[in-house]
DNA sequence: CAAGCAAAATACGCAGTGCTTACATTGCCC
DNA sequence: GGGCAATGTAAGCACTGCGTATTTTGCTTG
């Protein structure tokens, strides 16, 4: 009963240490992998397949298409996204304009950190959306997550009144176009890439939120 | 021997109905129609030609290579994107923040318009934009725009003071973002796609640059 | 231990593309 | 009108990729 069990990552052993490991997870690992270091966000099931030291027929075993495997991907890059935005605000303050800036830096770090995992799910027409339970649900949380704090920052005076929704959407506009701009090599920052990429980013979001607060008259 | 003149497409003779009508503009007028048709960023050489009616082998007479002819697909598109924002500067008021609107406007607009060229343009790695002599020029024409005009608006009060270049990055990043969000169907509002989605981008824009328009404290 | 069955290997067919080479044509200029 | 260079054609090479049909392997279970 050692029966050999080699979980790839995680999900243990659902129960069947298959005949080569369990493949499946480790096609959406390594499809990752591969577009990570090529930087290319159309993965090659071949590619993925030679890699693994596996034959290039086996992937189809376990995704009906290139597309499928796609989708599994960016439902797990999106998922991870998600994780890491909801992490950053496990231990931050009450206050909900610092709360709403902690996720803005953790939504840059991820996409910074993972550029290709982040175009991927960002562009829609290399996977299935529609397809997807998990995805939706995930966009869906952070979404509500931005909209109560841009709520409650807006009740505390922390953020100009006006229609709630169209200054939520303009927030998360600007956020996806500061680290899309940056994935996309837009900044006129060329040959600064390292860390400082980072802390311009943050500099920016940080002038415009600010920006955004009003003077309180009497703060007595 | 009528000599058969035969233009394919407009352009009727610029002088030079060579061979087969003058190529090259034809090929870029064509790819640009394919790209928008299609949808897809990566276009094929052989079905430019294809849809061009001439040999596969036609348009390496005109282009060296595939990515040439992306490069000039791409130029024309930056000049055509810059040409807009600058006309929609022609007939604007004076004052700062209405031709910083009337500026992003135009630049949602165009985005609208030609979406898969808005995103060939934005991408990087379809063409080489190092190989471009135009497009740095185009590029940094408009961006020198929204330079000068967020100065001025902060020069007027009409920008919260602060470092100028990172709010002018801000800012640019909130329009490239605001229009990536609708040119890759990112918004929220799935089946509502005509008109409805510029108002809904130039609403979040007003608001947002509003909202950062401090409260004079006396008008008077 | 012997089915039975799912996972993977092998091998193929098909399509599409980039680009090159050899050849045909056309127009322009002297 | 002849010659030359610019254009376009036809054919083909080399490659990559997707998906499938068929066979082989090895775990699992009766």
């Amino acid at each position: 009963m050692p029966s050999a069990e080699r979980p790839t990552r995680a999900t243990p052993p659902p129960r069947r240490p298959y005949h080569h490991g369990n493949l499946r997870q480790a096609l959406v690992d390594m499809a990752v992998r591969v577009a990570e270091e090529t930087g290319k966000d159309h993965i090659s099931v071949r590619e993925v397949a030679r890699r693994l030291g596996v034959s290039s027929g086996a992937p189809f075993r376990h995704f009906p298409d290139r597309v499928a495997l796609m989708t599994a991907v960016a439902e797990e890059a999106t998922e991870r996204l998600r994780l890491q935005v909801e992490r950053a605000l496990l231990d931050a303050p009450p206050d909900a304009m610092l709360r709403l800036k902690r996720m803005g830096v953790a939504f840059i770090d991820w996409a910074l950190m993972h550029p290709t995992q982040f175009r991927l799910v960002s562009s829609r027409g290399l996977f299935d959306y529609a397809a997807s339970a998990r995805m939706p649900v995930h966009f869906d949380a952070v979404r509500g997550l931005t909209l109560t704090l841009v709520a409650q920052a807006q009740a505390a005076g922390q953020l100009p009144a006006g229609p709630l929704h169209e200054l939520a959407l303009a927030l998360r506009a600007f956020a996806y176009g500061l680290v899309r701009m940056a994935v996309d090599g837009q900044l006129p920052q060329w040959d600064v890439p390292p860390e400082q990429t980072r802390e311009t980013l943050i500099r920016a979001m940080t002038q415009l939120l600010d920006g955004l607060n009003p003077p309180r008259p009497d703060p007595s």
